[in-house]
DNA sequence: ACGCGTCTTGACGCGATCTTGACGCGCCGC
DNA sequence: GCGGCGCGTCAAGATCGCGTCAAGACGCGT
């Protein structure tokens, strides 16, 4: 989840914001004063932070400082002021955006998707197969903790059945997605790599738990729990 | 030196940008449409790219489509158009910021600070490994305690790796970032610089501890800390 | 124009990986 | 029991990608 937060002493603005971005599927939080949103950012970082300028006890580019000295969450501005120096100050504090007041709330939306998407730091996906670890981003594997090298078309053909999560996959599919649509009667690559990786991952090679063959079909990989 | 990319078909508002930026010390370079900044991007990769919509051949969306398929450089749309619609397309579409003509010229810098703020690389840390110390910032090697000569394209090198903290770097993205994009293909000049870095910073070259290769994938910088 | 360091390009050897063939085994239907 | 089929195993040859070396091109400062 999402989470947003809001900083704007003016309620109607609150509530409106709210309202459109909870219908987008964001959680969010809303204050009326400088105090409280340090305080709100104390206790959970949100993903994304809307601050108006002008708050009742702190002035908005205080609290942006504030923010900046610990914090390098996206921070968009909003504010009445169009002044260019205004701007200026803010984006040179730390600030990622600035929409000045009225703003279109799409506009606004879409800013925030950006600041979102910035930010975003793209995760590496791991995939987990019983004791079997997969980080796809860094091409490597590790069983119980101990790095197993696998050669590139080993690696494809593990990463295909991890990927089906348990589920068969068929010696054509397998074949069509590690080699190309024109080996997809190669079976016999499938029982020598097969047999290679099953040399490699398998306590016992000859009784394999994990790499299981469905005769005629193609290969599954299971976790060792199921 | 900061480059940065200047498309607009409008010679008067490149010549005002070009000017303005120059003075404040960035590098500009300045194209009139969409093939020529494509082009432009090819060969080398600005630090933030500012992309007129409205452009004579390609549509500035078109253009901003096809960076984004290669890159995540920094875009900061100019447009005439001040509908949310055009903003909200743009910056989904991957820009990093949208700003309308006519725009005060302090406030679009501010904005570009504000672009290449955020997009600056993670600081690469000094790296280890035994009596060797690479300090990537200041651009100083040395091995027990004395220098080693680096040239300029083996720092960048380094340097991309670095930031990689270990992780897999890809062929593909190391000559992409050190030799520029057309160069995607020559894994040979890899090779040869891989050998001569080994050469300089290796205890046994035939045998790196540091240097890794993922053959195949790309290379890895390994440190003592991880 | 010259010399130096640096970059580009080509040729070659080597090891890892992939491809291919031969063979044995177990299962199933007959 | 017998034969066919599909699978697993092994190993040899072909291929691929990498490291190495070195010659020539290039660029920069003098």
């Amino acid at each position: 989840m999402t989470v947003v937060l809001a900083v704007d002493d003016d309620a109607a603005i609150l509530r409106t914001l709210g309202i459109a971005m909870r219908a987008r599927g964001y959680e969010v939080e809303t204050v009326a004063d400088g105090r409280s949103a340090l305080q709100s950012l104390a206790e959970r970082v949100p993903d994304v932070v809307l601050l108006d300028l002008g708050l009742p006890d702190l002035d908005g580019t205080e609290v942006l400082r504030r923010i900046r000295e610990t914090s390098q969450v996206p921070v968009v501005v909003l504010s009445a002021r169009h002044e260019s120096d205004d701007k200026v100050e803010a984006l040179d504090l730390g600030a990622d955006d600035y929409v000045t007041k009225p703003f279109g709330m799409e506009e606004l939306l879409a800013r925030v998707r950006a600041a979102l998407r910035r930010a975003a730091p793209s995760r590496a996906p791991v995939v987990t197969v019983g004791d079997l670890v997969l980080d796809v981003e860094d091409r490597r594997a590790t069983r119980a903790g101990e790095p197993v090298h696998l050669t590139p078309t080993e690696w494809k053909i593990v990463e295909v059945l991890a990927r089906a999560e348990g589920r068969l996959v068929r010696q054509t599919t397998l074949l069509t997605e590690v080699w190309g649509p024109s080996y997809e009667r190669e079976t016999h690559y499938l029982r020598v790599y097969l047999a290679q990786l099953r040399r490699k991952l398998e306590d016992d090679p000859a009784h394999p738990r994990m790499l299981i063959t469905d005769p005629g079909l193609g290969y599954r990989l299971l976790s060792d729990l199921s």
